[in-house]
DNA sequence: TAGGATTTTTGACATATCTTAATGTATGGG
DNA sequence: CCCATACATTAAGATATGTCAAAAATCCTA
């Protein structure tokens, strides 16, 4: 799952859109100027670019052109001025697509998830991520223990992945709900604790999910 | 440099757009009915197609997941409806980009040229896809497993291609009833599933249809 | 175009998986 | 050391999926 950046200095917007982008298990981070921006760009590998036109310090175009120099990265320009000749200009400058504002953020996701996949023309994430004795393989969605496979169901498996993806983070059952498919994240349910359970009785003999007691669950395997 | 069809049934717009995509280099033909827009579309190969929503005969929207049910093409869709709603279900019925009536003929350009330019590299060369011992050729629509051809039927074939040009994406069942040819998309019917059962009895050794509870179906195989 | 062969769909039932409810167990504060 | 709270686990009920076999539809050949 790769992730999005936003620059944007709405801060309203960002947090609104963190939360949603959340529910579709797309991962928004967000700088509130471009001189952060482009410092996380550098730093970080991302997979689409969120573009406000109206920004501090620089102009959105500008901004464009410049990360366009260095980057085939897909960017979306939202703008709030409607005028076709800036939404011309925008795609022009090697944007992917725009947005004017405002906007439904379904729409927001559904282009995105429409970019992505033209770009990346298969979704594959070529990753074998090895544990010592258990190793995870995001290509066939199949996790391996001392070289046999385990029988994962696919919310086990789903699990799994979110865990190994980010070893060491701390989940709270509620971001582990919105981010396994088909759940209904009812006020308050079990669901997490049982199945966190069985995963466990899967991985035996080892102990991989450590208990954050008031908190959730976290992943303790180091990359070997 | 290849051609493109426009099918709406208002001839003032077309000999417009056909006079200013002239001076692109970009060679358009109109149909004015649906009819003769499928017609031509069988005859003759087109790299883009231009769609208005309100035609004559039958919804553009209807058409448009018609020509997508047989056909890759490119496709653009022009609306009056200016609604988000329509325009997200334009998306999400496959066409690839949507432009609100009325318009600059300048913004249809740059659209094209944007959409052509993505394309243009993903299309054609993915004639045989080889995942280890699973192979797919889509010139001879046959499969090989272990350099042995397997015997499928048009369905379980149209299915397997759907899923192996898109390997590790989640399929609903939804789009794989439309993706389809000759299935009416009922309220809901269980052939998507027992066609993929059939699918696996045939692939079998091979685990490579997982199936994602509560959402649909992923192919599981890593091209090599 | 009829009749047979193949393919697809439908309905029924088997199986797998998830959720809810209930009960047992660990943990930390007083 | 005990109690309150949070977590773990079990079992049973609710859904979703797998697959068989027969009916319906389609295709093919004569």
């Amino acid at each position: 799952m790769s992730k999005i950046l936003l620059i944007d200095d709405d801060e309203r917007l960002a947090d609104l859109l963190t939360q949603y982008f959340e529910q579709h298990s797309l991962n928004l981070e967000c700088s509130f100027t471009p001189s952060d921006g482009i410092a996380r760009l550098n730093q970080d590998e991302f997979g689409l670019l969120i573009l406000d036109v109206m920004l501090p310090e620089m102009d959105g175009f500008d901004l464009c052109k410049l990360i366009r120099k260095e980057s085939d990265i897909p960017i979306i320009m939202l703008t709030a001025r409607g005028e076709v000749m800036d939404r011309v200009v925008g795609l022009e400058l090697g944007a992917d697509d725009y947005l004017p504002k405002p906007f439904e953020p379904r729409e927001l996701v559904v282009r995105i998830q429409n970019i992505l996949k033209r770009t990346s023309h298969t979704r594959q994430n070529n990753k074998i991520l090895n544990f010592d004795e258990l190793v995870v393989n995001t290509d066939l969605r199949q996790a391996l223990m001392s070289e046999i496979e385990i029988n994962l169901t696919s919310m086990e498996y789903q699990l799994l992945e979110l865990f190994a993806l980010q070893p060491g983070k701390i989940f709270t059952r509620d971001e582990i709900l919105n981010h396994l498919q088909g759940i209904e994240a009812d006020v308050y349910s079990r669901s997490v604790d049982i199945l966190v359970s069985r995963l466990r009785q899967k991985l035996k003999p080892m102990e991989l999910i450590k208990t954050i007691r008031g908190t959730g669950y976290c992943f303790a395997g180091k990359i070997q």
